[in-house]
DNA sequence: GCAAACTCGGATGATTCTTGTCCGAGACTC
DNA sequence: GAGTCTCGGACAAGAATCATCCGAGTTTGC
């Protein structure tokens, strides 16, 4: 799983704080990694519809939906794609005693067991939401815990 | 995932159908890729223990285990490695305002969220059993699927 | 109304991991 | 005891990820 993940879904936890729109190189500069390609991860959940970009001086990224509306499998997929961990190259209908095609109605059995792993994983995903992750930050480390964090993103521009 | 899971799951199932040592080579042949590469994945099975490596003029492969006893995940581990899909790299300890290491005593909601749903997954993989395809395999093809594959992988070396 | 500055978005290159290959060590057969 | 076939680990090529840059568009302030 690319790291590009992690870092969306903890930019969702901290856009849960933000009254405003945050730029790509504040989020960056607040977890430390690269501000560009982090911007690609961004550019993910834009497509994908979870946040929304405002251009211009004082623009940034914004969630579009409650934090309770938002999964943990949204964000997988906006950044990751929505393409099952397990691809079936169909090697039945290859080699020497290959099952011809008429015979594949269904998937192979292999894929099939798969599939169901795919689809559990992909449940618990969408199990968990945005603002579950917020709550658990709180209990984790106290109330005041995004208090310090929207502060730091809607200061202006000054190092600190 | 790697493609050489799926091959390395193929070859368990049909090995359930041999009575005697396979070499790679043939279990390539049969599945037409490269069994230079299918090699690498056997290797993994037989350090996990799976499988059973006889060496000399009539070696190959054997399972090590009845089929009933050899899971998805097992095989999945074996190929893939046992490490979890999604790494925590701990961001949460960097940037200006990094939570204390002393704070972080236990893992980020993050990372527990995507490890409940690593942990689905790998449950899922564990209630499928080589057996289980195996049976699926007949229920699909007909009980005779298996008797082709025997007599082809106990043909002594010639071209068929 | 206009210039300027700041934002995102897609196109472009380095690095790591998967994929694929090779040859040597060891074991069984004859 | 020689030969032949097997596996096992070390060695390259290709692909995907990771990282970066610059141009298009928008808002802000004058």
């Amino acid at each position: 799983m690319s790291s590009g993940v992690e870092w969306a879904l903890h930019c969702c936890v901290v856009l849960t704080a933000a009254d405003r729109p945050v730029p790509a190189a504040r989020l960056a500069e607040l977890h430390d990694v690269s501000g560009t390609y982090l911007a690609k991860q961004l550019q993910g959940l834009s497509r994908a519809g979870l946040v929304r970009s405002v251009q211009g001086k004082s623009g940034g990224y914004v969630l579009t939906r409650a934090p309770e509306d938002i999964t943990l499998l949204d964000i997988v997929e906006a950044v990751d794609g929505a393409q099952p961990t397990f691809l079936c190259t169909e090697i039945r209908q290859r080699g020497p005693l290959a099952t011809p095609a008429e015979a594949c109605t269904k998937p192979c059995p292999i894929s099939r067991a798969m599939g169901v792993a795919d689809r559990a994983w992909r449940a618990a995903l969408r199990e968990t939401t945005v603002a579950d992750l917020a709550r658990d930050v709180v209990d984790d480390n106290g109330p005041t815990a995004f208090d310090g964090i929207r502060a730091w993103l809607t200061t202006p521009d000054g190092r600190n």
